[in-house]
DNA sequence: TGCGATTTAATCGTATGCGACTTAATTAGA
DNA sequence: TCTAATTAAGTCGCATACGATTAAATCGCA
C-alpha cells in the first residue's frame, strides 16, 4: 500500500507552511502586504540598501520571482530600485519613508503569530533550527 | 531592530517547504509529475474513488486549486472525473490503469527523499508529527 | 409540496515560484 | 587590448494557491 499524504513528512511541511501563510494573512492584509512582501520588508528593515542578489540569497528566491514582486512594492511606494553606479548590472533596494513606516507597523506581527502557534519561545527556536538544518541539507545556500 | 527572515520560524518553514519541493522535483519530473500531482496520486492510490471534497480536505486545498490540477491529470490520462450518479454536485475521482501504473513507479520516491534529508526514521516521524500539530492548531481541518 | 438555505464545483483575478532563455555589463585571459 | 566567459536582472511560460463570486444541485422545513 502506498504511503498517503497524511503520513508523509513532505506533506506535513507543505501543509504547515500553507497554514503559516494563512495565519499571517489576516495580520498583513490590513497593511496591504502579502507574506513574501513582508519578508522583503523585514529583510530590508534589518539591512537597508541590499542588492537584489543579496536579497535573493537571503530569501532563497530567484530573480524571476523577485523582480515582479519588487516592482509591485516599488509601485506601492515602499522602496526604490536603483542601478548600482559602480556596477550597472546590480540593482540596489532602498526603503522609502513610507516603507520604513510600514515596517514599524509590522513589529507586533511576529508576536501575534507566535501566540497563534501555541508554542513556547524555546519550542519555536528549536523547531526553527531543525527546519533550517533540513533546508540547508536539501538545498545549500548559494555562495 | 526588526527580526530578519533568517531568525523567523515562519521563514524557516517557508524555505524548508520550498527546499523539500526542490528535492522532490528531480524524483518526480522523470515521471511527468509535479509535486502536488504526486500528492493527489498518492492519495488516490491509498484510497481510490475519492470525491473531490474528500481529496480537498485531505490535501487541504480549495476547489479552485484542485479543479485545474485534476483536469491536467485527467488530460494526462491518469484519472477520470465523473459526476456522482447519486449526487450530481459531487465529482468522483478514479485512477486509470495508467494512473495506477504510475503510482507503482513512485514507490521508491519516499525512501529516496528520506535519504536526502539525512534524518533517521524516528526524527522524520517526530518532525512530521510536530508539524502536523502546528498546522492543525493554525488551521483546523474542515469537518 | 415548494421554496429558501446550503452544499459542491467551477470561474475569474491576482500573486507567488521556478525552469529556460535573453540581454546587458563586467571580468578574465590569451 | 580584445574577445570569450561570467554575472546580474529580466522576460516568458507554466503550475500552484487562494479570495471572491457564480451556477447548479440538493436539502430542510414550514
Amino acid at each position: 500500500m502506498a504511503l498517503a499524504p497524511p503520513d508523509m513528512l513532505c506533506f506535513a511541511l507543505h501543509s504547515a507552511a500553507q497554514a503559516v501563510h494563512a495565519a499571517y494573512t489576516p495580520l498583513l492584509e490590513p497593511l496591504g502586504l502579502t507574506y513574501p512582501q513582508y519578508l522583503v520588508l523585514a529583510s530590508l528593515a534589518a539591512e537597508d540598501g541590499q542588492g537584489m542578489g543579496q536579497l535573493a540569497t537571503a530569501l532563497r528566491l530567484e530573480s524571476n520571482t523577485l523582480t515582479p514582486l519588487l516592482k509591485r512594492m516599488e509601485g506601492a511606494g515602499w522602496l526604490t530600485r536603483r542601478r548600482d553606479p559602480a556596477d550597472d548590472r546590480k540593482v540596489r533596494l532602498t526603503l522609502t519613508d513610507a516603507g520604513r513606516a510600514l515596517a514599524r507597523r509590522t513589529t507586533d506581527v511576529p508576536r501575534a503569530f507566535a501566540e497563534k502557534t501555541g508554542l513556547s519561545p524555546d519550542q519555536i527556536v528549536d523547531l526553527r533550527d531543525v527546519l533550517a538544518v533540513l533546508r540547508n541539507r536539501l538545498k545549500p545556500a548559494k555562495t
